[in-house]
DNA sequence: GAGCCCACTTAGAATTGCAAAT
DNA sequence: ATTTGCAATTCTAAGTGGGCTC
């Protein structure tokens, strides 16, 4: 870990408006550039050659780039349409022929399923490589619904078809090899010579808590087996409360981190039990008196259209949506093209109405039904949700939990995901389109053999049922938007995820063995003469110091977001002499931009990569894929692919900002300490969140809290020279000033809501002493008796008003004297400090989210070491959930352990 | 070796729950 | 007791990356 310590990853500065302070290259990085760049640029003659031709290219990078671009590596050219034409205007014809061809394979496929208006509008250029996964999408889509939906459901059943018997032929291949595996393999002699050395050290580690050799490990692993079978009619204990040393004394709980690891991992469960999947309610027509109005008449719909009215309706208040020309526009394209099928509305007198503007729907009386209902819910008494809930968790209790491998585990999303409109992030072309209701017949179960397979619901059936062993799924669909696949997985806190997020750790910390050559070597080839090797040391720069995410090519259909094999022209500035400016879109649509400075020699590449003809629009890493860069990667070390850097250098940097720490303040400065080095790591990883609505407001109330009590300081002052008045030449005249932002203006409001506040207080108190005395059977006071109690401030209002014209104030308090006074100033002063320190915090915490980064980027060992360590309950750190969730790192490490 | 299919992790927003403030 | 503000949890979209096919 020391040996890389000048590399660790740039934390950013924190953000203010989104511009982020400047990050700085460590200068060792830089002298270790010098020597392994010769000063002319010429290629190291130890470079090794991979892919293909050197490249003629002058590494001082002023050559025309065109050449090293068009003519190298053979391959590992993308057929991302812009580029190509961009390299037709100056390049060979094998470049020209080949392009549009791939363009022309592409564009073939949507041709043949159903025409879609929208896309032949597209410029040619622009077309989605991938042809639209999903069909179904288009019949959505399309108006002649009914004919196409059969057509595609045939086909797809077809194609269903044909893959569950290729999945069933696979499965039992494996099954063949997997009993051959165990004839040859007998538990029992199960050697650990092959487990990776990473995964030999938690069990090192956990030796600390347990003093457990790898043997009795094994047994306990079969001790586990054993119980599997028994344990089933009692449940596995779940908390358990002895977590440790004697561990001889009967353990039910399975701690699979201790055992040496399975050989074969593709294989993820032997038995496997579960009752299926809850279907949302179905849909629940308006009462009559609720209507969507059309051109100002009530019309009444058919339920599968005002179903999705409804959705719309509901969503009124959701300004977010609502305002967005494309999710209106495919809302209403879907809507109508249902209103199509089912015949439009009728109204009062059963008169057709067909509606066909957007403009002249009004959903308000929707709105306003769903709304009132809601509020209905809000207010019902606190037992009768009570008993709702209850009622509601009995009924779904079947489904939460599944049996794997004889163990009860929890199952995450069992909830069928409701019918609904699309809310894809960002600028998503396919926003506000109807996300259909999910029925049985697109549900495959995966469950064990031996299993009962859960009934479909009444009068249906599941798509398919397979035993697929190598999967963690229990059940699956695919949605009708984007054919995207839905999957119903253990819950977070599952053996079975938590040994992945074990592993993801373990790999991450695998890459500190590796670091330091892979840092060599693409530095080294960062003046590589092969383009594509050029390109990928410089990407990989990118990933480790910026923690950018691969990249992964992106369809038309969905929002332009990028990583950073996407990396577009127009998403890097180049700012002499060696500083680039990256502002793009991340995963969700997030913004990224940070202004850093760079190696000289990755700034100069970045150079040539954006040399023209490029232009906006063209990719950076024209010559990379991120399969490329990933199997470029696995080189190294079998399994290191971009995302482990993500892991490897979030978690990194918070060891080494946790090992810095020194903690010595109180509980809450601890737990501070924690969350200023978590934040730095959601900064580096670019975690983000929407500034919550009230943010500004409650800014302002602050600030506002704040110079209350600076106004009281004043008063304090004056009270001070009430008492002295010598005090004013000791401490000079303008020590007693009025600080000059508290105008006149500001002090006369502040003052005026301060007596309203009082008045307000003292009515509130008559009501509710009132309210008292006739529940006691007494009579209510009189309002003279509140005109008496308001008279408390009318006083304060005239001291104030007093204070303010003449500028005095009488000391207060039983014999105050300036001692007393300066103390009062000194509490003042260490209460507005820390709300000053609170405000800070808060505003810079406005925008950065801390959860993405501890709940899937921070070993969480690292926070079970800083508690144990520095004495602060886990529950600091982690709510319950995370805590299950990460009940293997509390378990597993001492506070010697380190990442 | 591009283009899918598939399975899994990662992500922010929305919703819910809970406790501090009033 | 109610309101308010935030933390926790749920929801589901959007990534990554393996692997298969042609």
């Amino acid at each position: 870990m020391s040996s890389s310590e000048d590399d660790t990853p740039l934390i950013k500065g924190s953000t203010t408006n989104g511009v982020k302070s400047t990050a700085t290259i460590p200068k060792s990085l830089d002298k270790a550039m010098d020597k392994a760049l010769p000063s002319n640029g010429t290629v190291n003659p130890g470079i090794s050659i991979r892919n293909g031709p050197v490249e003629d290219m002058d590494v001082d990078d002023e050559a025309p780039a065109t050449n090293g671009l068009t003519n190298g590596a053979n391959g590992k050219r993308k057929s991302r349409g812009s580029i190509g034409k961009v390299y037709k205007e100056s390049t060979s014809s094998e470049e020209e022929d080949e392009k549009p061809l791939s363009k022309r394979r592409k564009t073939s496929k949507p041709a043949e399923s159903d025409s879609d208006a929208e896309m032949s509008d597209v410029p040619l250029a622009k077309i989605s490589k991938k042809p639209p996964k999903v069909t179904a999408a288009q019949i959505g889509e399309s108006d002649d619904s009914d004919i196409p939906l059969t057509k595609k459901l045939v086909k797809e059943k077809v194609k269903i078809e044909k893959r569950a018997e290729k999945t069933a032929k696979a499965i039992r291949a494996d099954e063949d090899k997997e009993k051959k595996r165990r004839k040859n393999k007998p538990a029992a002699s199960e050697s650990d010579d092959d487990v990776p050395l990473a995964k030999k050290k938690p069990s090192k580690a956990a030796n600390g808590v347990k003093k457990e050799t790898t043997s009795t490990a094994k047994k306990t692993k079969t001790k586990v087996k054993e119980e599997t079978s028994t344990a089933k009619k009692g449940k596995v204990k779940k908390e358990s409360t002895e977590q440790d040393e004697d561990a001889e004394a009967e353990e039910e709980e399975f701690r699979w981190w201790e055992d040496p690891g399975k050989s074969d991992d593709s294989i993820k469960w032997d038995t496997l039990e579960h009752n299926g999947v809850v279907f949302p309610p179905p849909y629940q027509p308006l009462p009559s008196h609720v209507k969507l109005v059309y051109d100002g008449t009530p019309v009444t719909l058919q339920p599968e259209a005002e179903e999705i009215a409804g959705f719309y309706g509901a969503m009124l208040n959701s300004t977010v949506n609502v305002t967005n020309d494309t999710f209106n526009k495919n809302f209403f394209a879907d809507f109508k093209a249902m209103l199509e099928k089912t015949g439009h509305g009728k109204d009062r007198d059963g008169d057709k109405v067909k509606i066909s503007s957007f403009e002249k729907c009004d959903f308000k009386p929707i709105f306003e039904y769903y709304d009132a209902e809601r509020e209905k819910k809000k207010a019902l008494p606190g037992a009768e949700k009570k008993a709702l809930k209850a009622a509601k968790d009995e009924q779904e209790a079947p489904y939460m939990f599944c049996t794997w491998d004889g163990r009860k585990q929890k199952v995450g999303n069992f909830r069928v995901e409701p019918p609904g409109l699309f809310r894809g992030r960002g600028e998503h072309p396919k926003t506000g389109k109807v996300k259909a209701r999910v029925r049985p017949e697109q549900v495959t179960i995966n469950i064990g053999k031996e299993a009962t397979v859960p009934p479909a619901p009444e009068g249906h059936e599941w798509k398919e049922v397979k035993h697929d062993k190598t999967g963690t799924w229990l059940a699956m669909w695919q949605e009708n938007i984007n054919g995207a696949y839905k999957y119903v997985m253990l819950a977070a806190n599952s053996d079975v995820k938590g040994q992945s997020d074990f592993k993801k750790f373990e790999k991450a910390r695998e890459l500190k063995k590796h670091i330091d050559r892979i840092r060599k070597d693409y530095t080294r080839d960062l003046s590589s003469g092969v383009m594509a090797d050029r390109q990928r040391a410089t990407a990989v720069y990118l990933i480790d110091k910026f923690a950018l995410r691969a990249g992964n090519e992106k369809g038309e259909d969905e929002a332009d977001t990028v990583g950073c094999c996407s990396l577009k022209f127009e998403h890097i500035t180049l700012r002499p002499p060696n500083t680039v400016i990256f502002d793009f879109l991340g995963k969700d649509s997030i913004r990224f931009y940070d202004e850093v400075e760079v190696d000289n020699q990755v700034f100069k590449n970045l150079k040539i990569f954006k040399k023209a003809p490029k232009k906006d629009g063209d990719e950076i890493f024209d010559r990379l894929t991120t399969s490329a860069l990933n199997k470029h990667l696995g080189s190294y070390m079998t399994g290191l692919t971009a995302k482990v850097f993500r892991t490897y250098n979030a978690s990194w940097t918070m060891a080494s900002l946790l090992r810095d720490l020194k903690s010595t303040g109180n509980l809450a400065e601890k737990v501070k300490d924690y969350n200023d080095a978590n934040r730095k790591v959601a900064i580096l990883c670019n975690h983000k969140r929407t500034v919550a609505a009230g943010h500004a407001g409650s800014m302002e109330k602050m600030e506002d809290k704040i110079n209350g009590l600076r106004y009281q300081q004043w008063r304090i002052k004056q009270m001070i020279l009430d008492v002295d008045p010598k005090q004013k030449k000791k401490r000079g005249a303008d020590y007693f000033e009025l600080p000059e932002d508290l105008t006149e203006e500001w002090v006369k409001e502040h003052v005026a809501s301060e007596v309203e506040k009082k008045r307000e207080a003292i009515q509130k108190k008559f009501a509710k002493d009132n309210e008292k005395l006739v529940a006691e059977g007494k009579k209510e006071m009189k309002t003279k008796e509140l005109d008496e109690r308001l008279e408390e401030a009318d006083e304060l209002e005239k001291k104030y008003k007093k204070e303010i014209k003449t500028g005095k104030v009488t000391a207060e308090g039983k014999g105050p004297t300036v001692e007393k006074l300066d103390a009062n100033m000194e509490k003042m002063e260490a209460r507005i400090e820390t709300m000053k320190v609170q405000k800070d915090d808060k505003d810079n915490n406005k925008e950065v989210a801390l959860g993405t980064s501890k709940i899937n980027y921070i070993d969480p060992r690292l926070t079970v070491v800083f508690s144990k360590k520095f004495n602060v309950p886990i529950e600091r750190f982690f709510s319950k959930t995370l805590r299950e969730k990460f009940d293997w790192a509390i378990k597993s490490v001492d506070e010697d352990w380190e990442f």
